[in-house]
DNA sequence: CGGCATCCCAAAAGATACTG
DNA sequence: CAGTATCTTTTGGGATGCCG
């Protein structure tokens, strides 16, 4: 990819700010795993699965270790039998929940909006 | 505050309140396309595709189409010679612009923490 | 210039079976 | 219980070419 300077930006240079918050946050089923860590302070494997139906056990283990690698989510491994393992957001991730709220207030006001915009689209 | 309620048990799981919004405005380019909009009052087509080198023709119109669609984007055809397209944000859209501006704060205030806490990771 | 149509591919996600 | 291993499927996205 070549850079072109002769507009009056340079415009190789202008990326999303918050791109890296977005693919480490927003990634299919993440922001949903977090979310339900923020209102349960810990959460075993199998109850994450069962409130998110749809989701398998690959993918939510790979999201729980990316997002462990990430400092977002601490796992606590107790050995009994049978085994007994905890997710819990770190302090990190709870600096996170205002933007859930945000989104969420968002999504109260205007979502109805966007439906309605829709509609109107498809029918044109 | 402490949220432990015990109303488990229905399988129908625990949808994020906020999903719908993640798919409207944060899928692949979605956002990077509303944030350079909300700076830039109009774009053009190919001013848009300099601005993100990385995305393609395709589909940066299939984003594009679907931001109309969804009534955070306006299209306006210009009939000349040659053709010429201009792309706003919708003021629906530019509700959105306090959620990026937060994102792009706790991105500056917190991202480095992820990345220390992947190095950290990695080294185990 | 600003697309759409077509073909194609790699990566992500799902299904299934199995284990410490 | 909490995963892992393997395989298959889906789909988002890239490359190319044509058109108003």
């Amino acid at each position: 990819m070549e850079i072109d300077m002769v507009d009056e930006d340079h415009l190789a240079g202008d990326p999303c700010p918050f791109e890296p918050v977005v693919d480490l946050v927003f990634a299919r089923w993440t922001s949903h795993v977090l979310w339900l860590l923020s209102q349960h302070q810990h959460m075993r494997f199998g109850e994450l699965q069962s409130h998110i139906p749809a989701v398998t056990p690959k993918v939510l283990t790979e999201r729980l270790r990316r997002l462990e690698r990430d400092g977002l989510v601490e796992r606590t491994y107790h050995r009994e039998i049978p085994p007994r393992v905890e997710y819990s957001i770190t302090p990190l991730a709870s600096t996170l929940t205002p933007i859930f709220r945000t989104l969420t207030a968002w999504s109260e006001d205007h979502l109805h909006a966007v439906l309605d915009a829709r509609d109107r689209f498809d029918q044109k």
